[in-house]
DNA sequence: TTGTAAGCGTTATCAT
DNA sequence: ATGATAACGCTTACAA
């Protein structure tokens, strides 16, 4: 296509008067070149627009520099939140972000694998469905490093990050009590992920343990509109709950919407409402949610630096796995404090 | 680092019995191999586990198929909205986005699109700042394309994608007059990118040429808390305006929450609010607001399909420029529709 | 410290 | 249709 022109080492070399080793070893950190050689390469480098091919460097080096992001739900402000992290993170540690969007075809997760291993990406980090464990297997067996964030899986090899979630739907179970709801209720969407389901079966745990019963609702994908769906369904029961816990901020948002402007329900006052996550929006004004916040920047912290540590063992890669605890972040959309 | 080891052809071609080129043949759409030697390779690739080393394949054709995405303000409701649109339409003609978070250093533009270069990318598409002309320069001599979204550069050779911000400007005032607003404001960030001030000047010249003043202020970084911090500011004039015209949708969140729940200011019944971007939040039942929408599948697939149009005229690149319309999106936050 | 030469995994050219 | 061979731009022993 294109008639791509990139300047060549060899040109380098040649403008400087030295041997295309010599301009390797001038942008290699830590190779031994005089002082004098390292000026005329650079000086001729500048003149020239000369850029090392990654590429290039790195079918010799066997280290491509990429790190894949596998994500779907890109535009949610939880997703966008995680990619800003890690792409600063990875950033920093010299790695650069390849990004695979996973919303179009069924299955694509491991369509998504398959394009970071054709680039021989150095790891693959996974906020979005589950690989399948035959391409899972090839990435570890490639050298390619897993990382699942918020999967909970129990494949042995990836780097597994999770929060809390039990616990932490145990502490907003007691929140709740402490702001004298008894009629509880958790809205959950129906992807049925691990983490989801982790909050919905701890809050329910939590609330039996107490003697109490919760009612659960289900409904579409992990968004503002299911919210709305929910509040319809749960604020139309006979017994109307006074506390529920959404599995989500972006469903708490539109639940609370909901039962304020259709419903003309007060919240807190008559209903007591917490959110998971910590998204931007659940700071504002209209929304003053409770919520938990996600340790993104701890996520991200570990997961880079767990790329760059050492060699994993050969020996089918020590199985590392990290729970994270969620901070409970309190706001107005819960009585008392 | 890790120890990749990736299947590579000549393996495959062992295995198959036949030679690397039989091997390249088969995964190279549109080359002639024999039906039985395809099959050959395809069963011995499926049980090595072999994929093309795209960085090999690159290096060869000069073309990685990798693009350059250079965004900052990744988290916002808009920007990721478009990340999202643009690594699908990427992704569906056959190219993958490499992510470039610029919101660390100052002049990390510049420092992106050396990442472009380093890795060979077919493309950068630059969402956000604006590159130097002598790195931009390169990338353009270089063979590499360059689109710029919502920038509206005087540069020559790269893609330009604008919206009409003047003439849209110009519509919201229509709207505000007919539903009676009289005393105008104009809410924006400091940050004076090219698309924000095309909105505020095309907003006051509108309202000139109706003999009707604007209230400028502008203040911070375009995000809700500075739409707060606006609110503060011109809602508390002798003069309190009746129509605000916020130069983005998140603005316009920050504002409306000041205006309501701080000055218990009635929206559109004491003061008609409208936003820019249509961002999902702008939908939002607390908000409902009137809006442009970013016609953002048309930016995407008029950029993805720029770049895959043939070889720009080497003359200089032709200069490219596309203006779009952004679609008013009436909700209820202005009197009447 | 420097240059020479081999090799990384491809694809493209050219015979066959 | 197939196979040998020469690039592509780089790094890295190895030799000087």
């Amino acid at each position: 296509m294109s008639q791509k022109v990139f300047v060549s080492a060899q040109e380098v070399a040649d403008r400087a008067g030295v041997s295309r080793s010599a301009v390797s070893r001038t942008f290699t950190p830590g190779a031994s070149v005089s002082p004098e050689t390292r000026r005329k390469v650079l000086e001729a480098a500048d003149a020239l627009g000369y850029h090392v091919n990654h590429l290039a460097r790195g079918l010799m080096r066997n280290e491509s520099g990429i790190v894949c992001l596998i994500v779907s739900d890109l535009a949610t402000p939880h997703r966008s939140g995680m990619i800003k992290v890690l792409t600063q993170e990875l950033q920093h540690s010299g790695k650069i972000a390849m990004l695979v969007n996973t919303d179009l075809s069924d299955g694509s997760v491991d369509l998504a694998l398959r394009q970071a291993i054709h680039y021989r990406a150095d790891a693959s980090i996974i906020l979005s469905g589950m690989p399948d464990k035959s391409i899972a297997q090839l990435c570890l067996k490639s050298g390619q490093r897993l990382v699942l964030i918020n999967r909970d899986d129990e494949q042995d090899g990836p780097l597994r990050i999770n929060l809390d979630d039990e616990e932490a739907a145990g502490r907003i179970l007691i929140a709740f009590l402490r702001a004298g709801c008894r009629k509880l209720a958790f809205a959950n969407s129906e992807a049925g992920t691990p983490s989801l389901m982790a909050r919905e079966n701890g809050f329910v745990a939590a609330a039996r343990a107490h003697g109490l019963d919760v009612v659960v609702e289900r409904y579409g994908w992990t968004g503002y509109e299911s919210g709305r769906v929910l509040a319809q369904r749960l604020l139309t029961r006979n017994q109307r709950p006074d506390a529920v816990f959404c599995a989500t901020d972006l469903l708490a948002c539109g639940f609370m919407d909901a039962a304020r402007h259709q419903f003309s329900i007060s919240v807190p006052d008559q209903l007591c409402v917490a959110g998971f996550d910590d998204i931007e929006q659940a700071s504002w004004a209209s929304y003053q949610l409770t919520t938990f916040a996600q340790p993104l920047a701890t996520i991200a912290r570990e997961a880079v630096s767990w790329l760059e540590s050492g060699p994993v063992a050969n020996s089918e890669g020590r199985t590392s796995a990290i729970r994270l605890h969620a901070d409970l972040v309190w706001r107005s959309s819960i009585r008392g404090g």
